[in-house]
DNA sequence: CGATCTTTGTAAACGTTCTTTACAAACTCT
DNA sequence: AGAGTTTGTAAAGAACGTTTACAAAGATCG
């Protein structure tokens, strides 16, 4: 399953050669994968000597999964494909709900207009929310933002609900493994990348870490929290209870307050990005307050973690062509040399939802694997081996 | 042989009863790795009902590694079995030498002292040494105090001059396995730890970040260089080559410098935890300024690897009984409260040089296990199943 | 058009490795 | 001395992947 998640549809001849394990032993997994609607064999007529190949691919047809993505404002569902793939026309937004109750019970409608339109089996649900997770209870704990999820767990409420898989994950981290499985399609260097560090520069300071291939948890699940690394003495109040944090100064929102304090009313990175574009807005005094901070942020990142890419998110890089290169060029100077030379940075193209959906199917093939150690291992409820940790 | 270096010695049957693997199997293991002179059988008249066992424990007799410590002033080598256990009557310290060559001649005299006086084999030797160290290639790059071996091999120099295998460590990393591996024996809780992390405030501000288990390496093997983040615009010049790194004012040698500059003369820590200690000197302004940052960097860590425990090494905490709760009240005051809570700050209780034993230690077992992707699967000459990663 | 070649996919025999089962060894307790 | 208990090893059995062999399905070519 790894060999087509990454490599896109092939014949079992081809995974033989690319996973160096012989016919026969591809051929049992497959059939058993087949069995288990994971997998699904499709005709396409290639040309070639010899006979052909039936191909391969991760299942679309015969089995789906669901991405949630929880936001502020408004959150969403979408059908996705086990090959990640998502069906834009499934997509249903709603205005995120005022009350944790409403918000089960508007996301269980909406699957259920999803899964009952269709006959195909749906595997289970991925869940992308922002702050802070704690992953070995999969419980909310602290989101600023969104604070009708804190202490509340709707991944095993939805699993209650829906009667399928769901799990939850950051939204930063949710973007990290979308970044692994799914991005830079066009030229494909990134996908497997095994150390890199995705930045969401939105509405806060989110960031998830790939290490050796692993989303790097931390012990409950709450690394990464860039964003609340203390940068001004005596700063704004962040939502954490803090002042002066990272992420009062250094994103999309931050710049959006500070356009905002001087045009004297509220005003978002949207609109900011329109007006600017229409010339009717500079903003380049606000850029100059956040890019510093920016670079910190980065260069702290290349130094505590020496990925070898870094991805970015922000709206706020298309208010000018040469904003990102000034960041990168400003960030050199200040960054351990040999590190930063090691390091890629550049802007991402992956979205929460394929993060959400990228979730739970690596929840979902991993789990069908023992001993794999990734994201969702720490789980409780998931240890197919229940003492084998403990006993070590 | 994990299990041996967890609890301590003990019988093929409490491998048994701790692995779940059976006894036959554990049994052949165990008679491969006697072959091996990686184990070894001892006699220990232990009461008890039916046939006593015969106990085993990790080679100390019959084999044993060496720790070579580079440090800024001087190094030592010092042998040690494959449990850990150092052998202070072996240490040999020398000032480090001026040159490379000098160096490397040094250590190989040094070493064939220890080896050529007793029979027992020697397996290998770790290497702790401060500053950047690419692990892929297993070369030093980077090191303001030590620069002799910028750009050098030490482990594969040595390994050539001595004919043992040789492997080398950025010194906090090495602090990082020796605490996963031996630290707070007494205690017990945290052998076997698999998220914490080390902090080393001596000469500079060293991080070493265990991870799921693993030494977090990054990319190359420079990641946790915490030392350099920029703290101060237009600080103190740092060996780096940038100003203001949070190694010039968040360690012990920065809180030295900072009374150098009052007391208008260079005076080092170690004088300086003697003239306060018989009253002959106050240094609570230094400390004033110093805590902040140090608070401020523990309170980054937390953020961003979500430990269970911090572990820190620094002379500066002899100063006085109260420093290190104070450092800890004030990084209370500053730090996301959920991960504040998950995680407990304690002084560190290993040395460099058990960590360079770690180092070696763990080299020379995971390299029989094909498949355990530990802190030295990414070197390129280590790897036993070539191409597999390669095709993945 | 049919023989040959090439590649794909599966069935059967073989090996390795761990497990289950059986048993000898060594010591304590009565 | 014999029963009971625990340890350690040898031999048979199960699981899983590999090697070997071969049928299937098309392209190539005389």
């Amino acid at each position: 399953m790894r060999v087509l998640q990454r490599h896109g549809p092939c014949s079992r001849a081809d995974i033989t050669r690319k996973l160096g394990v012989t016919a026969p032993t591809i051929s049992k997994a497959v059939s058993s994968l087949l069995q288990g609607r994971l997998l699904e064999e499709f005709d396409s007529k290639q040309e070639g000597i010899g006979r052909p190949a039936r191909q391969l691919r991760l299942a679309t047809e015969t089995a789906r999964v669901i991405g949630l993505v929880i936001d502020a404002r408004d959150s969403h569902v979408v059908s996705a494909g086990l090959d990640g793939q998502l069906d834009q026309s499934s997509l249903r937004r709603f205005d995120t709900p005022k009350t944790y109750r409403g918000l089960i019970s508007k996301v269980v409608k909406a699957c259920e207009e999803l899964t009952n339109g269709r006959s195909v089996e749906t595997l289970g649900l991925g869940i992308s929310m922002p702050g802070l997770i704690d992953y070995r209870q999969q419980k909310g704990l602290l989101s600023p933002n969104v604070a009708i999820t804190n202490g509340q767990s709707p991944a095993s409420d939805l699993t209650e609900k829906l009667g399928i898989d769901c799990v939850m994950l950051q939204e930063a981290h949710s973007l990290c493994l979308a970044q692994h499985h799914y991005g830079n399609t066009q030229s494909d260097p990134s996908r497997g990348l095994d150390n890199f560090v995705m930045l969401d520069i939105g509405a806060g300071l989110g960031m998830g870490v790939m290490s050796g291939g692993r989303v790097l948890t931390g012990h409950s699940g709450l690394a990464g929290e860039l964003g609340h690394l203390r940068r001004i003495t005596d700063g704004r109040l962040c939502g954490c209870g803090n002042r002066g944090c990272l992420e009062t100064v250094a994103c999309d929102s931050a710049l959006a307050w500070l356009v905002s304090q001087r045009v004297g009313r509220p005003i978002g990175i949207e609109e900011i990005v329109q007006q600017v574009e229409c010339g009717k807005l500079d903003v380049e005094s606000e850029i100059q307050q956040v890019l510093p901070h920016l670079s910190f942020a980065i260069s702290a990142v290349i130094s505590l973690y020496n990925p070898s890419k870094i991805f970015i998110c922000g709206r706020m890089f298309d208010l000018s062509d040469s904003l990102f290169e000034r960041l990168i060029a400003e960030t050199a100077a200040g960054t351990l040399t040999p590190a930063f030379a090691d390091c890629e940075i550049v802007r991402a193209n992956v979205s929460k939802s394929q993060g959400a959906v990228a979730g739970i199917i690596e929840y979902l093939t991993d789990s069908l694997v023992p001993g794999v150690d990734g994201l969702f291992a720490s789980r409780t409820n998931v240890s197919s081996v229940p003492d084998k940790s403990a006993r070590m």
